[in-house]
DNA sequence: TTTATTTACGAATACGTTTAAGTGAAACAT
DNA sequence: ATGTTTCACTTAAACGTATTCGTAAATAAA
């Protein structure tokens, strides 16, 4: 800790001055090479880093970008973050994590302490409480923000997402071709344009169709995980529905214990389609039809434009991006009881 | 950016000098309450932040650790982040995540990097492939560390640990119980104690039963998926176990793939029980049985560990910790045709 | 009263780096 | 020859905070 080696210490060993050596040590055109040359060579010797906090405080400049999600222990996000990290590593960026548990508070707190410079940048997926986006607006003006997945619709930045209304009403329609006459959705990320513009694409799809699409078969996601298994029941014996889309895989995990509960075959009596990530989808039983989001290169995409708004100064690019999602048909959406292979 | 709010313009503000503001700000006992109230109140006025970089420049503390670990995308990781996060958050501790993606060259690159002095603590959980421990060596010696699940033996260090050889022999016992009688170990880990102590209970499990414990009956963990696929085929067909213990979920999965090609049943013809944190173990087909590892708390005992050592400075700790993994017992395991209720 | 102690604050410096501005010598142009 | 550039480097001043040391006033002890 004491005898730490520094600028000042290569300059001294060098007999030259610090600025020569922060010059070269940043491969500077006013140094020579030969000078820039002996500096690296001891540098290396004597094992010198660079202090990131001096560096930062003199050059407002941090290699850090944080990444605000809901939750880490889920697949989308950690191969979204995956996607990050990939990108950010090839830049020697840091990545700093924080997770809102879905907390608008938590989201609040975050993003006014990111207000302090730590961060060179910030890239957000919204949290699904969050109404109030006064936060944000504050941010966005601050600091450069790419929102990803889960955006909103109100903020002018820089977002990423997937194409969810068009993901949505296919997957409506697939159950539809697949016999279904009576489709439910169970509905999340309500407060988010991601989670409306699924729901748009469900409902017209159904209007498209000339199929009921009352509220009645639409199930609000409830943070209380026991209360989603009680409204699924609920849908499930009160509506008797022969197909469900599910808009985030947290609501159709219970569906299949549900399921099992009151003794519904799927995909005999009932069809799932979810939205999900889970790599052991092929492998449920039965198993299950996905909407699958490219989250490892949303990630990549995400970090790929936090960077070319870092690159230039003026951040203030206003687009959108749009990333197609993949729908994989699974026995959870099959026609008849003739076994189809699974993957 | 420019006008930024800083502690001179609390000074000037309130007409006191700034090393009054900012003991005002660290509620130093220097300070009368009501200068400090009213530093207090203006800075929250004027939304002043502290900036950090000035603050860990002056001061050697980052208020920041770093986390790293060979995979996100891992359940087990993931629910440890959260476990880690969890605490991190309580100290107002920021926390940067590093992926090694299980290659040992990332893994010195990082910790070379974290010897900066960006951070103030790290968690580590060592790579795989990560056979020589000079880099671990020379960090332990520089800044407060605690290893977490896959940890080394000649290290001296805090570690924290799960039973890995209790867990191992008696899910071992487990299969033994349930009638196998050639059951074979898929090994990975192999470089790290917990690779080494899961392996040894397996072993002692089959000797303490008079059972065959070969070297036949051993498949090794390949990075390349397909050369498991491969391994697992070659294993099933030439040694025919009845019974498999995997010492990582990564390597579990393919045996359902493999079963599924060969047209082997699961639990009739093999049963299998493996080492895993995947959130759908009871949906799978059969559902799986697991040794499951209690993933958060070792995150957050970890995290605690470190903290431990942060506050008293001579962080000379080399205790170790362990945690208890639960035998889960599903499907995959059980004795006859025979329904066993799925969770 | 005088002296010692406590309280509440300020002046000045250091943390390690980057960078604007300056310098002397060599190279070039006129 | 003189003036102008270029080159390679140095000086010195930040960046914003924490902290050591000092001090004047207020209080307590003698």
């Amino acid at each position: 800790m004491k005898g730490n080696v520094t600028v000042k210490t290569l300059a001294k060993e060098l007999n030259i001055s610090i600025a020569t050596v922060s010059k070269a040590l940043n491969d500077s055109y006013e140094i020579s090479i030969d000078t820039k040359q002996k500096v690296w060579d001891l540098a290396k010797k004597l094992k010198y880093e660079r202090n990131p906090a001096a560096s930062n405080l003199r050059s407002h400049k941090t290699k850090t970008i944080a990444v605000i999600i809901p939750e880490i222990a889920n697949n989308f996000f950690s191969l979204a973050i995956n996607g990050i990290e990939e990108i950010a590593r090839k830049r020697d960026y840091h990545v700093l994590i924080y997770q809102t548990h879905e907390n608008s508070e938590t989201e609040i707190a975050f993003t006014d302490s990111l207000l302090s410079g730590r961060v060179d940048g910030i890239l957000i997926s919204v949290s699904s409480s969050t109404e109030n986006y006064a936060h944000f607006k504050e941010l966005v003006n601050k600091i450069p923000v790419v929102f990803f997945d889960r955006t909103i619709e109100d903020i002018d930045a820089v977002k990423i997402t997937t194409d969810d209304y068009e993901s949505a009403y296919n997957a409506t329609c697939h159950l539809i071709e697949n016999g279904c006459r009576k489709v439910a959705f169970l509905f999340a990320l309500s407060n988010l344009s991601t989670g409306q513009k699924r729901l748009a694409g469900y409902q017209n799809a159904l209007k498209d169709h000339q199929l009921d699409f009352g509220e009645e078969l639409i199930v609000n996601y409830d943070k209380d995980e026991d209360g989603n298994y009680e409204n699924i029941r609920e849908l499930l014996n009160a509506q008797k529905p022969d197909g469900i889309v599910s808009s985030i895989e947290e609501f159709a995990l219970p569906c299949y214990y549900v399921c099992r509960e009151l003794g519904l075959n799927i995909p005999d009596d009932l069809k799932i389609i979810s939205f999900s990530n889970l790599s052991t989808a092929p492998l449920l039983s039965p198993s299950l039809s996905t909407v699958t989001q490219p989250a490892f290169e949303i990630g990549k995409e995400a970090a790929g434009l936090l960077f070319r708004i870092l690159d230039k100064k003026p951040f203030d690019t206003h687009e959108v991006q749009t990333l197609k999602s993949t729908l994989i048909k699974r026995e959870s959406t099959f026609v008849s009881t003739v076994q189809v292979e699974s993957c």
